[in-house]
RNA sequence: AUGGAAUUGGUGAAGUGGUUAACACGCUAGAUUGUGGCUCUAGUAUGCAAGGGUUCGAUCCCCUUAUUCCAUC
């Protein structure tokens, strides 16, 4: 079947949503968070794990799989979900976000993109029909479109075209999709011009796509035009389908996401800065690498209800971090994937008692302090 | 006891009669936003066993002492 979106209430003084989505496996609450598992794995995380963190959609990755173990592979394994053993829905990137970081601006063409494997140099060349092609083998629950998506700053000319081709390449995929149990987002791109994200947000939403996604954030922009570029984007979205801002998840990004009408959102954030050693707190990130907690028995969180925080100390995810053992990068994951879907319950219960502003001025109290978090710089990948 | 060799940071070590003593590990911090999987960035010896001497200048040359290792009795 094909997701569905019910939009169930709006925030009194924001744009916030409550909602739900309805898919091949189950129901799901909005706003949602999804873990990332690139290569068909949460990394470190059992499909049991990820049930008990209540995630709901998991994210997994068009380019990766496509190289290795192949969709053809995953097709005779019978789709994503038998392979993995995921009973939950699943969204495939498309692999426009790894042109974004393989390729060079001269290698996009109007046909597709030319870029080189990163696991061995390989000439690889990538296009919005091969894209579907591969995720309808996939047989993820959500397809997306494939798009450009372009580094900040751009310069208007460049970003008009960029939009208007990545248009004509959704329009490619949307032709040739035919998964009849898939689910197939639009990509609204525009970099930080309102025209340009009015504009393409307004011709996807012709083209009836299942859901959109904004893209094209977090790409070295300062958070405040990051908030920008997702208003100018919700603003001209259908309300009766799901709004996805793709790779957001710093717990703020994720809170004034929500406040400009975002659904879901998806991150590497919390098992990457696991894999480092941090995690999140509501009193801010934390680098357990740190001596202060080497003698730091008390929990990560008094009132987090994962598995990390229910039996283990500071103390003791320390000593599993700066040895390397495994289990600590699986601790911190459990705990970070749990803090933003937490983060996300809060959000809902918000929308519902139309207080979504006095929880961000108390979260931002807590989680920067005086730290003014709005000029700080998003990371520019694709460097 | 005699002869020989050595002694450089928390560790393994490179090195030179003359601006900031290489590198690695460790340690201390920071980074991380549609994941190029243990990554990246920065800091970390006012000091070259101790004392004395030669020299314009010594970690580097000489002497004494201490310690360690090897060989022989």
């Amino acid at each position: 079947m094909k997701i569905k979106y019910n939009l169930l209430k709006e925030e009194k003084e924001t744009k916030a949503r409550l909602g739900t989505i309805e898919t091949n496996y189950g129901t799901y609450d909005t706003p949602m968070f999804m873990p990332v598992g690139t290569r068909a794995s949460v990394k470190g995380l059992s499909p049991d794990e990820l049930y008990d963190l209540k995630a709901g959609i998991i994210l997994a990755n068009t380019y990766h799989l496509w190289l290795r173990p192949g969709e053809d592979l995953i097709n005779e394994a019978g789709g994503l979900h038998k392979f993995m053993n995921y009973k939950g829905p699943i969204l495939t990137d498309s692999g426009g976000f790894q042109v974004f970081s393989l390729a060079r601006p001269k290698d996009i063409t109007e046909e597709g993109v030319k870029f080189k494997s990163h696991i061995d140099g390989t000439k690889l060349f990538l296009t919005p029909e091969k894209s579907i092609e591969i995720q309808n083998k996939l047989d993820s629950d959500i397809a997306m479109s494939f798009d450009e998506c372009i580094p900040y700053p751009a310069t208007y000319e460049y970003s008009k075209e960029s939009v208007l081709r990545t248009l004509r390449w959704a329009k490619r995929g949307k032709d040739v999709f035919n998964n009849p149990r898939q689910s197939l987002f639009g990509i609204v791109q525009g970099s930080d011009y309102e025209d340009l994200r009015k504009l393409s947000a307004e011709e996807l939403s012709k083209m009836d796509f299942d859901g959109y996604s904004i893209g094209g954030t977090s790409v070295g922009e300062n958070k405040e035009t990051m908030y920008r570029m997702v208003s100018y984007s919700t603003k001209y979205l259908p309300k009766d389908k799901v709004r996805y801002l793709m790779g957001v998840g710093d717990p703020i990004d994720i809170i004034e996401g929500v406040i400009r009408g975002v659904d879901i959102f998806d991150c590497v954030l919390p098992t990457r800065i696991a894999r480092h050693g941090n995690a999140f707190t509501k009193y801010g990130k934390i680098n357990l690498k740190n001596s202060k907690f080497k003698h730091d028995f008390t929990k990560l969180e008094d009132d987090c209800d994962c598995y990390a925080c229910k039996n283990f100390t500071k103390a003791y995810i320390r000593h599993l971090i700066t040895l390397d053992e495994m289990l600590g990068a699986r601790l911190l994951s459990i705990h970070n994937i749990r803090f933003l879907i937490r983060l996300t319950e809060d959000l809902r219960e918000c929308i519902k008692n139309d207080n979504i502003l006095e929880y961000k001025e108390k979260f931002i109290k807590n989680y920067y302090g005086d730290i003014d978090y709005l000029s700080k710089k998003t990371t520019g990948q694709g460097d």
